[in-house]
DNA sequence: CTTCTCATGTAATGAGTTACATGATTTG
DNA sequence: CAAATCATGTAACTCATTACATGAGAAG
């Protein structure tokens, strides 16, 4: 249960700087890209639902009428009332979805631990990679805070940096449970050990 | 993109244990809960095209026929291969999904930081609240693990504590910073400090 | 028989992805 | 102008949620 949020998303982007659509979908790959993600097609739609509801508002350039040029968007006076009204509206609880929680559990049902080693790999190496990019951005961006917008963002950086932490925890702990489990299999498979043979 | 996974979930339950609909939701909301939350809607539906695909078998119990009766499905042999030749597929990658970080940076260009404090008080509670459920079943269920799969069942209720762990962590954190925040702020409002003053 | 509960299912809608199409601008 | 690229947009589809409806069995 995540709805809206991409709207809200949107509606922050346009509070700190008014865009075109692509600007928008360039900056959601860039500085959003780390808590949320979309794509260009989602945005259009997205735009064109919050302009017909009056939230946000097109330029009134008269170059940009026809369909291959650029339109830019800022947000309403009432754009932002519902942006605040959101805020202080009670937390979504979001859904539950781990894609590595429903291989593993896979992968103990057909009895094959081995199956997730590549994906355990894998998924170590992504979450190394994005620490390190967080990290990277932080002493860039963040090496002094000297106002509480960029102290409030500099926290959401850090909840990424946190998680990408905990995978790799995780990600180094189930591969050495993987090697246990596959020197106790080889061990059976010879159950002659050297202290008792 | 993670498209497909319910689809995988369901498999991997009923390979466990052949079900209808409603145990299959009951043990969804019990043992797969805390890697991936769905409805009974989505699991009729999903069922329903798995036995067109054969993948699963619906049981031929002549007392199963009309509406309000339970009917009970096994995988098949096809379904358990497509179940094998999933795990050993391409992982996808997740999108990112982070509420919290898309409150937080509207709260940051609304320069508002206590916004989102009683967001981050509910949060921690939440985490608190999990991490502690997830501690009670590692006990339970987990004290001992005499098989391979007991042991990758137990690595996906590690892989929940972890994260819940970060979470608990960074909500911390993330107090701690609005402290400090409100603090700098009261003392901007008296600029004479007591060593200067 | 009425009421309650359970299991199953329908309908409507919203959210998100993929593939593709078109107008405008730039570059050779 | 031809080709490439950019910005915008359409269409079709899948995934997911919400609200509601209906048949069956149990309890009174």
């Amino acid at each position: 249960m995540t709805p809206m949020s991409l709207r809200f998303a949107i509606l922050t982007a346009l509070s700190e700087k008014e865009s075109t659509g692509s600007e928008l979908a360039r900056r959601f790959d860039r500085s959003f890209a780390y808590f949320w993600s979309t794509t260009h097609q989602q945005i259009y739609r997205e735009l064109d639902q919050l302009e017909r509801a009056g939230w946000v508002l097109k330029a009134e350039d008269p170059a940009q009428e026809s369909r291959g040029r650029p339109r830019t968007f800022s947000i309403t006076e009432r754009g932002t009332q519902e942006l605040c009204r959101w805020l202080a509206s009670e937390p979504e609880l979001p859904r539950v979805r781990d894609v590595v929680g429903v291989r593993l559990r896979a992968a103990a049902v057909l009895g094959d631990p081995e199956a997730v080693r590549p994906l355990l790999t894998e998924q170590l190496e992504r979450h190394r990679a994005r620490l390190a990019e967080y990290e990277r951005i932080e002493q860039r961006d963040f090496a002094t805070e000297p106002d509480v917008r960029t102290a409030l963002q500099h926290l959401v950086l850090r909840s990424g940096m946190t998680t990408e932490s905990g995978g790799i925890q995780w990600c180094e702990e189930a591969l050495r449970r993987l090697d246990r489990l596959a020197e106790a299999d080889s061990a059976a498979d010879r159950p002659v050990t050297p202290s008792s043979g």
